[in-house]
DNA sequence: TTAGGAATTGCGAATTTACGCAATTAGCGG
DNA sequence: CCGCTAATTGCGTAAATTCGCAATTCCTAA
């Protein structure tokens, strides 16, 4: 079995994650599965946008999709993709909020980092 | 102040993180400070390909630099790059096994990839 | 001041990714 | 079967990324 190493793996979750529409479909799924027409609905992005978007998320194995009549609900697959978007929300938020680069410098250098 | 969608940010954040080679250099900055010469020997890329990724990462806050001398010292800048990597790596250690299992059981079942 | 290593920056070429239109598949109702 | 909506796929083009070479900056030692 020809092994990827796992930076490479992780670049390419990351990566997959560096798109807003993909980011949007991931946080609407986290309240539960939802048919591509909500989805369409609450995303500023054309039919063929979405299914391509949706495309790369089935294929890396982050949401499942089943037909249910004439429409196609999505869910998320598994994985704590959750935990991935908290996390980035969190470092975000310190972004954003900026300014208390005191108290992180602080904790940071306080511990060495190990 | 133009406020930007947090999923654009977010997705900005993760596309950042989207590279084997920038992977490995908040990976290394883990275990503290250190400068380019040691990045540069311990990942494989050219001085010039890790200036550029080094660069990335610098605009968008995720690390610092400072110059000792001759040399320059990159250092975590803050945030909790961390615990982006760890849940990345929890999600992608699930979807390996994950895929093993799913292999498995379709090697048992049936045959027929349709 | 000059030589040299360390690190970065400025392009240009090659590859990758995203977007939109047209065409296609799949189910539902008349 | 026919028409219609839902969703996807196939392309061709536009846009963004990546990579390596050459040139530049900054520091140190002679």
């Amino acid at each position: 079995m020809m092994s990827v190493p796992l930076y490479e793996a992780k670049a390419e979750l990351f990566r997959l994650l560096g798109h807003p529409v993909r980011i949007r479909v991931l946080e609407l799924l986290q309240d539960g599965p939802m048919p591509v027409r909500e989805l369409l609905a609450a995303i500023e992005v054309e039919p063929t946008g979405l299914s391509q978007h949706l495309a790369v998320l089935r294929r890396s194995s982050m949401v499942t999709a089943h037909r249910d009549g004439s429409t196609v609900v999505y869910a998320l697959a598994g994985g704590d993709v959750a935990d991935l978007l908290r996390a980035a929300r969190k470092l975000l938020t310190q972004k954003l909020t900026g300014q208390n680069e005191l108290l992180t410098e602080l904790l940071d250098t306080e511990t060495g980092v190990r």
